[in-house]
RNA sequence: AGGGACGUCGCCAAGUUGGUUAAGGCACGGGGUUUUGAUCCCCGCAUUCGCAGGUUCGAGUCCUGCCGUCCCUGCCA
């Protein structure tokens, strides 16, 4: 595993910069920040931005805080950071300040008096259709507003009797005075301090004056002694007013932002416009249901930590836009829990079978080894008796020549076992296939001289008087098209595919597997990586399949039936 | 007067100040091992870097022009 160091770690344009700048002594140190709002749940994109700001840190010997980005209290609520909190903490990371740009809003309201007292801000008093009829256009200059010329001492006053609560939302705001004429809007007198009366979560009904993200942000990284403030690229054009900002503010340190591509994960969407409403609206359980790019969601379904660092690691840090396969997370996933998951036998969809020459009132203890390839990992004793179940779709009638397990009179290795053989076919009224009469040769058990015998297939099973029977539930992805949010015509929520989710409520588990705690997970043999889903009780287990194993025959059996 | 960015294999992505054979991963195809059609192991996979010109002994790397894609007109972040 050479994930994690980092003279191996790939190669990006962020990472050899910083090199850059150290070698020519501009820092000592990185320090970074990971600044989401609270307003929502953290996903798989925020995670690519998380492992990015603790590796430079780490890297290059600095830290990294967590900084909540607070300064919209009409969006945002304690138990968001508290998600986003247990998030972090889940994906690996320790923090070394847990920090609030409202711990700042004493000093960013000095820093906003400073400009107003240097004639680089001034109140405007005029309502928001009107700023913005005066903001231009992307191809025409704006005009000046007509409180542009308001003296220092006027915006002093009128800024004061905002904080203190004069006027109503709205009713006037601070801009910083730089260039109505500016080819970037950003430029053209933003606004840095609005009124709200509103509740905030953690400075309560202190404030009715809140700062504006381009007047927070930056002064918070410079306060911080932050150095290198990683965002993301639609904030491009936001650096130069950062610059702006830091140039005349005496502020005590000169951060620099550098912006990368935020990640694109195909079949789901990564917005958390999008997320929210998806969960508010009820297409999904919630912000940790499994279906979901949330962290939350994702740790539910039963990705590990190591995998989705691993995977933010791979797709690299640019500049450019890209999309990355839903895929690519998934095997990352099989990657790291091929190595780690004890194996198991579980059936998803139970067909009886009756081995006729065991006899009936026996049963016997097979011990299966944990891990095919990890004799470390240790054994593990199955119960084996005359009934059992297989997988249905591991029998067939009419089975095609490539179909390597079970068909009438065919022969197929029990995993751990024997080689058994089809013999009788029994079938209800229906004409579905409800029992299977087979017969076993011992000579071919494991251990046995014919153990070495070779057979096409080999299926798993359990005991049916053994086995632990469960609900399981399987995952598809969320939408049926690679880009839900593209179509301007129709909502994102049309392409939801309603095969995303799908219960079984009659698997049948070896008895080990009913031991399994949250946050354990587990290879069911042939069919992929499980872990116990927090719905499930003792007496009722539940199973999420976080990922399927690479499924040769799958991919067979669809170009066979495409032809 | 719009501004800012990006375009290297199906998907990601390296390509140090131009130096000669365009990394790597994934996907895909072929072969081997295998009591998971899993894993693992081999082998193959861009005469070409959005396009067109130019500079040069030499260009993915420099210059010019063009094309395509994304972002920006919140008192959101």
């Amino acid at each position: 595993m050479s994930s994690h160091d980092p003279s191996s770690a790939p190669a990006h344009f962020i990472r050899s910069r910083i090199r850059k700048e150290l070698e020519a002594g501009q820092h000592e140190r990185v320090i970074t920040r990971f600044p989401p709002e609270p307003n929502g749940y953290l996903h798989i994109g925020h995670a690519k931005s998380i492992v990015l700001n603790f590796a430079m840190a780490a890297e290059f010997g600095g830290y990294t805080n967590l900084r909540f980005d607070d300064t919209n209290p009409a969006r945002e609520e304690q138990r968001f950071i508290d998600a986003i909190r247990d998030d972090v903490h889940w994906l690996g990371y320790e923090w070394e300040n847990e920090c609030y740009a409202s711990d700042y809003f004493e000093t960013l309201y000095g820093y906003a008096l400073h400009l107003i007292e240097n004639g680089l801000a001034y109140v405007d008093s005029q309502d928001a259709d009107t700023i913005r009829a005066q903001r231009g256009t992307l191809t025409e200059p704006g005009i000046n507003s007509p409180h542009r010329e308001r003296t220092p001492e006027e915006n002093k006053a009128l800024f004061e009797a905002m904080r203190a609560g004069a006027f109503e939302d709205g009713a006037h705001v601070v801009r910083a005075k730089i260039d109505m004429a500016a080819p970037n809007i950003n430029l053209r007198d933003p606004v840095i301090y609005r009124i709200r009366h509103q509740e905030h979560p953690r400075t309560g009904s202190d404030w009715c004056i809140y700062p504006s993200y381009d007047f927070a942000h930056g002064q918070s990284d410079a306060i911080e002694h932050i150095t290198h403030s990683l965002c993301t690229l639609e904030f491009e054009d936001h650096r130069p007013l950062y610059d702006w900002l830091i140039e005349h503010l005496p502020v005590p340190a000169r951060p620099q932002q550098i912006e990368f591509a935020r990640l694109n994960l195909d079949f789901a969407v990564l917005s958390k416009r999008r997320l929210t409403r998806l969960v508010e609206e009820g297409h999904v359980s919630g912000w940790d249901d499994p279906r979901l790019p949330t962290l939350a969601g994702i740790r539910r379904r039963g990705f590990t930590p190591e995998s989705i660092r691993n995977f933010c690691t791979e797709i690299g840090v640019t500049k450019s836009e890209s999309v990355i396969p839903f895929g690519v997370l998934e095997r990352n996933l099989r990657d790291d829990l091929n190595v780690r998951a004890p194996r198991r036998l579980a059936v998803l969809d139970p067909l009886k079978l009756v081995l006729t020459n065991y006899p009936e009132d026996e049963s016997e203890h097979i011990e299966l080894p944990n891990h095919p390839q990890n004799p470390d990992m240790g054994t593990r004793s199955v119960p084996l008796s005359r009934e059992l179940f297989i997988e249905r779709d591991d029998f067939m009638e009419d089975a095609p020549k490539k179909f390597f397990r079970l068909k009438p009179g065919g022969e197929v290795r029990l995993r751990g076992a024997f080689i058994i053989r089809c013999d009788e076919i029994i079938k209800d009224e229906t004409g579905q296939v409800i029992e299977l009469r087979c017969s076993y040769d011992p000579d071919t058990r494991s251990g046995q001289p014919g153990a070495d015998r070779k057979v096409k297939g080999t299926i798993h099973w359990v005991s049916a008087a053994h086995a632990v029977k469960a609900e399981v539930r399987l995952y598809d992805r969320l939408f049926s098209v690679p880009n839900p949010g593209a179509d301007k015509e129709r909502d994102f929520t049309d392409f939801i595919n309603p095969e995303s989710l799908s219960v079984l409520d009659n698997a049948r588990l070896e008895p080990s597997v009913a031991e399994m705690q949250p946050a354990e997970f587990c290879q069911f043999e042939r069919l992929g990586y499980f872990v116990p889903d927090p719905d499930g009780q003792a007496d009722a287990p539940v199973f999420n399949r976080a990922v399927t194993l690479r499924d040769a025959w799958a991919k067979l059996e669809k170009s066979l039936k495409n032809g």
